[in-house]
RNA sequence: GUCCCUAUAGCUCAACGGAUAGAGCACCUCUCUUCUAAAGAGGAAAUGAAGGUUCGAUUCCUUCUAGGGACGCCA
């Protein structure tokens, strides 16, 4: 719609002779100020030299005299003949008869309203649409992979990693709904110092080394905790001794050289993170197509840097061999040390080229990697891209690292080495036991399954959504109290709000196309007599709240564009969030079923269903605005990796 | 020391260079004989400082202040 429009204003600026405008077109916060908004007018006052309200008021008329011939009440063919110019173009014709009509206000805005009916036909069009209303296919034809995650073996996986891999997939998953062909994938340090910490622990430190056997028969997460307390431990005695320093960094060699003495503990161990990690990706709604291990990378990424070294790419520098990136104004960084051993930046040299082909073998037109990592990499992204563009020139410009902000203790600094961590499934826990007093209060009517199953959707979906709200860069300040919400602006509010709406359809009698493709006997008692697309209500004059609610349904697609675009799913929350607001509101005021007005009694209204048998047509539209709010909240939820619920 | 990021209401965060700077939490009032009160209505409350660019600045530029991060053998 917002194109549409800036294409119709882009035709008529055409008109007055200033060609190659494309206007910018927003939505005013104010509804006051129109449905469609653009200030394209005080931009050009400066070139054109005129004053912004002139322009404005050329531009106004040159619609206005548009609008005239074409009316509103005529069919579509009999407009040709008025209109060389809406003749020419289908859209502007669709455009022209959505336009009530344009205002003018002081500096230059030009204020664009739409008619009624036009809302209504938008909120058929989400009926129709159903899942697909809100997709695009701006982005069809792009390959592009999504990294995200990454937690490493032997470490936990605390709430960094969480709001990591949350980002990371409703990133990729906005990509998708913009048509693009995306791949998830995770990249995991599987070897390197920080394995040998941990093994350096489990061989020497006598405490841990007893537990190990009793451990073997634990279940993952004991396996996983074991590790991390493992990890710590082995930490803190390097830091202590220069000894143990000298014992860790040769059983680091030992692993890279799968050494018998250590290997099979080596193996062993990272296979407990791995099983863990499935449980965790299993419980967020994460299914990676590939996971990308660092143990898997280092010898072509060791290779890499050395051929690189024999074309002058790196240089040998203090034994060993670095990447000048302060030729280029950055910084230089150590690519191989002076052991031999591939560093992190030198592990990615073989990584990338790997993620590239993989890409181009997967997908039409390989596009982006987009790898989705803390911001302290800033600096070493910029170093690591440059190196690997001058190894592989075909690899320039085609990777992105999305910058996904730090969960930040409010007290204390958060460190895996210090064991001093926030697990990210303490945090799901938590926040599940917080929202099943609430379910155990209000949902007492249901089985003790379906309370921890709706309190288990519930968490997730708290927890995602307090990560996904602030943008993707910004820093979360975390405290448990505060960053989890469920009530307002949260995860369990959208729900709510969904489950609330489908519970009026239940209510409604009329049939759902979701009811059908969950299968019929989720809902036995609903009389399946209705189809929404029976219902009528064309005529309907909607009064503020629905006519509020309306208007925003049919921003949705231009959300979940701009969200995918700037791969920043806040965007989609702010508007789900305003959405569910306006609903509710809605809800509050008017009553769906029955058509009454509140606060009356129900029972004195005439009922929703007249003696004909059909709704009317305040029932009739409510009804579809119900059934469209729900879609949008379905699909977006869906876009932010959260889960819907059907009752709650 | 060099470079990067951040600073908005008591707290946590929004706001393509646009119109009266929005929410949530917390606090104070109200609303369940009504389709789910995990809801709704109302109240009070903010752009770190100083300059500049602009018709218009929370947004862009400069300086300052305060936090955080990166800067050679960790990942």
């Amino acid at each position: 719609m917002k194109n549409q429009i800036a294409a119709l204003i882009a035709d008529v600026l055409k008109d007055l002779d200033v060609p190659g405008i494309t206007p910018e077109v927003t939505v005013p916060e104010d509804s006051g100020h129109g449905d469609y908004t653009t200030n394209v007018a005080m931009i050009l006052a400066k070139t054109l030299k005129k004053p912004p309200m002139e322009i404005a008021l050329q531009v106004k008329e040159a619609i206005t005299r548009q609008l005239s011939l074409v009316s509103h009440k005529k069919p579509i063919q009999n407009i040709h003949k008025g209109s060389q110019k809406a003749s020419q173009k289908s859209t502007s014709l669709y455009i022209l008869q959505a336009i009530d009509r344009v205002d003018v206000t002081p500096p230059g805005f030009l204020n664009i309203f739409l008619i009624e009916a036009s809302l209504i036909s938008q909120l058929q069009q989400v009926l129709k649409a159903k899942e697909a209303y809100g997709t695009s296919q701006i982005k069809v034809g792009e390959g592009i992979m999504v990294e995200y995650g990454d937690p490493n073996t032997h470490k936990a996986f605390h709430i960094g990693h969480l709001r990591n891999i949350t980002i990371g997939e409703s990133v990729a998953r906005l990509l998708e709904a913009a048509g693009a062909e995306v791949i998830h994938t995770s990249y995991q340090g599987d070897v390197g110092m920080h394995i040998a910490k941990c093994l350096y622990a489990l061989l020497n430190i006598e405490a841990i080394y007893h537990e190990l056997d009793h451990v073997r028969t634990a279940h993952d997460k004991a396996k996983v905790d074991f590790l991390g307390g493992a990890y710590a431990a082995g930490s803190s005695k390097f830091d202590e001794s220069e000894e143990v320093k000298k014992e860790v960094a040769g059983i680091n060699k030992k692993i890279y050289a799968k050494d018998p003495q250590v290997y099979p503990l080596y193996q062993e161990s990272r296979q407990w993170s791995l099983d863990y990690f499935e449980g965790v990706y299993t419980r967020v709604g994460t299914v990676y197509k590939r996971n990308y291990f660092e143990g898997e990378v280092y010898e072509t990424g060791k290779h890499n840097v050395l051929e690189g070294l024999k074309k002058g790419i790196f240089e040998e520098s203090e034994g060993a061999i670095i990447f000048p990136g302060e030729k280029f104004g950055l910084h230089n960084r150590v690519f191989i040390t002076k052991e031999g051993n591939p560093t992190y930046e030198g592990k990615d040299m073989g990584l990338g080229p790997l993620q590239y082909h993989d890409l181009a073998k997967w997908t039409k037109h390989p596009v982006l990697v987009i790898r989705v990592v803390g911001p302290e990499q800033a600096g070493y992204f910029q170093v690591v891209f440059e190196a690997q563009s001058r190894l592989f020139p075909e690899l320039r410009d085609k990777f992105y690292h999305l910058i996904a902000g730090w969960v930040k203790l409010k007290h204390g600094k958060m460190s895996s080495r210090s064991g001093n961590v926030v697990l990210g499934e303490w945090l799901l826990d938590e926040a599940k036991k917080a929202i099943l007093k609430i379910v155990k209060k209000n949902a007492s009517n249901y089985t003790e399954s379906e309370q921890n199953k709706i309190a288990e959707k519930a968490a997730v979906a708290a927890v995602k959504y307090a990560f996904l709200k602030v943008g993707p860069t910004s820093e979360i300040a975390f405290d448990l109290k505060e960053s989890v919400n469920f009530q307002g602006d949260s995860g369990p509010y959208l729900q709510y709000t969904y489950a609330r709406a489908r519970s009026v359809l239940r209510k409604s009698q009329i049939s759902n196309p979701n009811d059908q493709k969950e299968g019929k006997d989720k809902n036995p008692h609903t009389t399946l007599d209705i189809e929404i697309s029976d219902l009528r209500f064309d005529s309907y004059h909607l009064n503020p709240e629905e006519r509020a609610a309306a208007r925003l349904l049919t921003h949705f697609p231009d959300v979940v564009a701009e969200a995918g675009s700037r791969l920043s799913p806040g965007v989609l929350c702010t508007y789900l969030f305003k959405l569910a607001q306006s609903y509710n509101l809605f809800y509050a005021k008017h009553t769906i079923l029955g058509g009454a007005e509140k606060p009356s009694a129900i029972s004195h209204q005439p009922s929703a269903k007249a003696e004909s048998g059909k709704l009317n047509a305040a029932s009739s539209f409510r009804l579809a605005l119900t059934a469209a709010t729900a879609q949008i909240l379905k699909t977006g939820l869906y876009l932010l990796g959260i889960e819907t619920l059907e009752q709650m």
